[in-house]
DNA sequence: TCCGAGATGGTAAACGTTTTCCACCTTCTA
DNA sequence: TAGAAGGTGGAAAACGTTTACCATCTCGGA
């Protein structure tokens, strides 16, 4: 179908050890004359080195995996894209898999991946489970952990402080008077969201106030499970005046099912979430989010997964980013209902509390 | 680093043919106990076949390219899980590359995913320059367009009506009595775009409304694009009750940005988008908009890919599938202020035209 | 007892590259 | 004029698989 290599050396008259040499640039050199006979060839019959032979040969593939869980939350492709340009720059293609936060998949995609598929791999979607990691580890595949790491575990990561984050996002709520704070958490089984409960927590603890159990339920990162949390926390008559979502696309869906049962945004519930994804700023009312810087997080991970390829250091290193609360509409604040001072004061004005 | 088939084969004390027998599943029967020899040493050595290797010999990858214009914008997700959901049931994974609506990437990564390092692709991204799919075709490389397709090229696609889709959007309109409606539009070097200016077009001169330059302006298919457009009419003083965009995500900036200039939505505006990513019953107001059967889309893309694939019937195919309105709130319709009776009977109700 | 048919597993030739040697020419220097 | 040095380009051995072909063994039937 293709020409081969072999077909271009007969038709330039050289050896395919010469043809090989001028169209992979390799450093020996060739006389102009047999270089341009042989590109002639080369264009002649639309000759393009077949990769993967190249692949078998040279070791490397010049593609690197990228396994997110949802392509669907804008999370991932921000992060996506970070990665891209940087591996672009360097010549290399992205494998982006889907594993739809499935652990099974996730584990299909490895092996198909394996070894020498693929120069190395970019996670953004370990959960606790972390047995495969280390066996790639073991076997010296280059592995960069981002946006999701498990505790614990010594690879190369670039997070962001989780639990600072939501820390943040519950005070400043609590500078604005509220009391009665709910929280829409992400699935148990990822450290991720872990941490981000903690975080609510700690903010709750330190401000006195005790963490009702009640206000706290587990979603799926995706917009209905958001939704569904609230309403089932609304139905079991929870009292709150603002919610905390662990990420932007519950923090959406729990806005949707609010306004469904009533409450007005920001008055009567007010909504903060976590991420800072693109629509967070075109959602009504405005979400006001804590944001990770996305893109950044991407380029870091690809420029460590660079570095790696390129034989540097191996010792493994944790970069932690810090998030950044973004204040909008969706918490009242812009409003000037209550002014930081007057809470810090003490005097945090009473909202009448949901349902 | 990872174990060959070689050593799997001094190991187990066979030959490096039954080794392979065993991994691959071959027709070729292997007796029991050899067979658990084998597999015993695959397990002790940790050992995964190398893909490309694999893939060097039986010529085929198990590898699909598609190539998305942009990944951020959630509609290409929504197409690439259809298209992944069927790959991984088909035992193929995705690579997935992003061209940014730039043809040169598309260009780079074409000769990245050359013959061979993919065994087919899917475009979903193709402008009006179709030199490097006719070159493809002729390659014998199965290529299937999904979602955008250039006039008069004969290839395999899925794509959706989109000339229909708009006329229909802005029939509605017209049916909710707006006489001046303005259009947001994609790049015109987009086939897509010009389908869409079409449909709208069809649809005002049916009304025998004539269709003013100054109420349409091309955007790029971005949110900060749809603001833009909008800001740059409302600045020229353009009047339009009403706008068609040519696609979800300039719709919401277009919202963003008529309300930045105190038009209340839908009562001073309204507006129609494209596409109906998931975000567009999330915004406020929801957004009224063209569905894609974009899950859909993805699915049957992959479908004939596997048919292509499995050296079926080559003769191209296109399968136009049909856009669906689905009626929200931005365009004012639920509000039932302009009832369609009405309006149909030439009773259309006069708003205050914007500016 | 012998023959043929299965069943089993080994040998070696691909697949399309890259790269290490090595050989041949020039050309320059002594 | 001989020898060295440097510039070119060819031969062939990998890279890790799969698979066509072949050899051997076992066993049942004549």
């Amino acid at each position: 179908m293709t020409a081969t290599i072999r077909e271009v050396a007969r038709a330039a008259g050289v050896s395919v050890a010469t043809v090989s040499r001028v169209v992979s640039g390799s450093a020996h050199r060739v006389s102009d004359p047999t270089r341009h006979r042989v590109l002639a060839a080369v264009a002649r019959l639309g000759y393009h080195p077949n990769l993967v032979a190249r692949g078998l040969k040279k070791r490397v593939t010049g593609t690197i995996g990228l396994i997110v869980p949802d392509i669907s939350n804008p999370f991932f492709p921000a992060i996506a894209r970070g990665i891209e340009d940087v591996a672009s720059r360097a010549g290399l293609a992205v494998l982006l898999c889907n594993t739809y936060e499935d652990l099974a998949k996730e584990r299909t995609y490895l092996s198909v991946l394996r070894k020498r598929m693929v120069d190395g791999l970019i996670f953004a979607t370990v959960g606790a489970n972390t047995g495969h990691l280390r066996m790639l580890r073991r076997q010296g595949v280059p592995v960069v952990l981002v946006a999701r790491a498990p505790d614990g575990v010594e690879m190369d990561a670039v997070l962001v402080d989780n639990r600072r984050g939501a820390r943040e996002a519950t005070e400043h709520l609590l500078r604005l008077g509220h009391r009665r704070i709910a929280f829409i958490g992400g699935p148990g089984t990822l450290p991720v969201a872990r941490e981000r409960l903690a975080g609510y927590r700690d903010a709750l603890q330190a401000a006195g106030i005790p963490v009702d159990p009640a206000r706290i339920g587990d979603g799926d990162f995706h917009a209905d499970g958001g939704a569904a949390v609230v309403g089932a926390l609304l139905r079991r008559g929870a009292a709150f005046t603002a919610v905390v979502a662990a990420n932007d696309l519950m923090a959406i869906g729990a806005m949707r099912e609010l306004r469904r049962w009533g409450r007005r945004l920001p008055d009567d519930v007010a909504v903060v979430g976590f991420d800072d994804i693109t629509f967070a700023s075109l959602v009504d009312p405005p979400l006001t989010t804590v944001a990770q810087p996305k893109y950044r997080m991407g380029h870091l991970a690809m420029e460590r997964m660079l570095e790696l390829l390129g034989g540097g250091d191996h010792t493994p290193r944790r970069l932690v980013l810090e998030p950044r609360l973004i204040v909008r509409d969706s918490c009242g604040a812009s409003r000037g209902r209550a002014s930081v001072g007057r809470v810090a004061a003490g005097a945090g004005r009473r909202r009448h509390p949901v349902s």
